[in-house]
DNA sequence: GGCGTAAGAGACAGATTTGTCTATATAGGA
DNA sequence: TCCTATATAGACAAATCTGTCTCTTACGCC
């Protein structure tokens, strides 16, 4: 059902990652997804109603194929928590990738109160309290903090590749989360140098 | 000399950073420059073209000021690198914090080949070039590596403060930064603890 | 004083933008 | 079969954007 409003959806989504948001055109929008004009103002009050409903459809999207590739790589909380730079440098490493749409959208719309700027801040919320539930589940002792740190470190990665065109900046920042991580565990086990060394001890030797 | 050039310049810079480079049109920035069209057109070939000496500009002066900063507020390279996030933290409580400009442009100028992309990048790079320098002089071991780990982190708190229009980012970005730097003089000094609770100690009691 | 360069002020062209409106076609349910 | 949504196709209005061009003013230099 509402065919053509979910195509309007898919093609602005994916025009405005490419081209930015107010250098993308509704009649090339209406081109590119072969829909009439009347239609999509049949659905959307406006290009910003349009752009609201295309971020919202993109968060909930991207936040589940994140965490379901995430889950796909590794099952411990703990492996989960580093495989998410494993799953950022196959983002990187795609040919459409432009960074992260919504730091785009909030660089073309500073208004603090535009509802564009709300949809961007609560993703990057959903996405800090999925980081926050892994590192719960993998018993560390302040997830809110160390969660804070994961999503600052996923974000600088995010960025600095967008820039450089280098997937490699998400190397960088699991050697990174790496350190926060393990910081983190032997703060709560001390002692624990084995398991340590069994779950990352490949990847300390290697670096 | 060239004062109307300047002053179209550092007009633009502003108003590219409030509302974006799109969204922003040359009659406004020549009314609030107050400089007549013909001026600009003399001086600019286009307006992508004063784009690319804005961000030019913006760069070097960006730059300088940035690493002043650090040095007012400490003299030991090992203390001016964690300096570099207590900066950050004034930065983003500007009311005219709107992020990473040039993160802002490579999301509305895809193109991998345009003159713009190139200034973004080339400021990239001089910022770890100048992490890098300090991470060297504080003896550091692995300068390159630890330089990408703090550059990564520092763009991280840019993203997350834009977006979530809170400072504090900055604090989370220290917090991870030194967890980092210590393990890096961890490396090569492994019983320098006391230089460590030196530097330090207060801060981690703090946290 | 005269001259030439640079700038102010703004009309104008041409392209492009968002959004509205009309006319037509199509598909599904009563 | 007919009626009601909903779709296409696209002309059109009104605003806005970049860039050009003309006319006038002002300033510095010889």
């Amino acid at each position: 059902m509402n065919e053509s409003r979910e195509k309007l959806i898919d093609t602005a989504i994916m025009l405005f990652m490419e081209n930015g948001f107010h250098s993308t055109g509704i009649n090339l929008i209406l081109e590119k997804s072969g829909v009439a004009k009347k239609t999509l103002y049949n659905h959307f009050k406006s290009k910003d109603d349009l752009i609201v409903a295309a971020l919202e459809k993109h968060s909930g999207l991207f936040s589940t194929r994140f965490s379901q590739e995430v889950e796909n790589l590794a099952t411990e909380p703990s492996e989960q928590l580093v495989a998410i730079y494993d799953v950022a440098h196959a983002w990187f490493s795609e040919s459409n990738f432009f960074g992260c749409i919504f730091v785009n959208a909030v660089g073309e719309f500073a208004d603090r109160e535009s509802s564009i700027r709300k949809v961007c801040m609560d993703y990057k919320s959903e996405m800090r309290d999925y980081i926050c539930d892994l590192c719960r589940r993998a018993h560390l002792p302040d997830p809110e903090k160390t969660s804070s740190q994961l999503a600052l470190i996923l974000e600088g990665s995010i960025s600095t590749a967008q820039v450089s065109g280098n997937p490699d900046a998400a190397k960088t920042a699991k050697d990174t989360a790496l350190v926060i991580i393990e910081k983190a565990i032997a703060e709560v086990a001390p002692n624990s140098q084995g398991l340590l060394g069994r779950l990352f001890g490949e990847k300390r030797s290697a670096s």
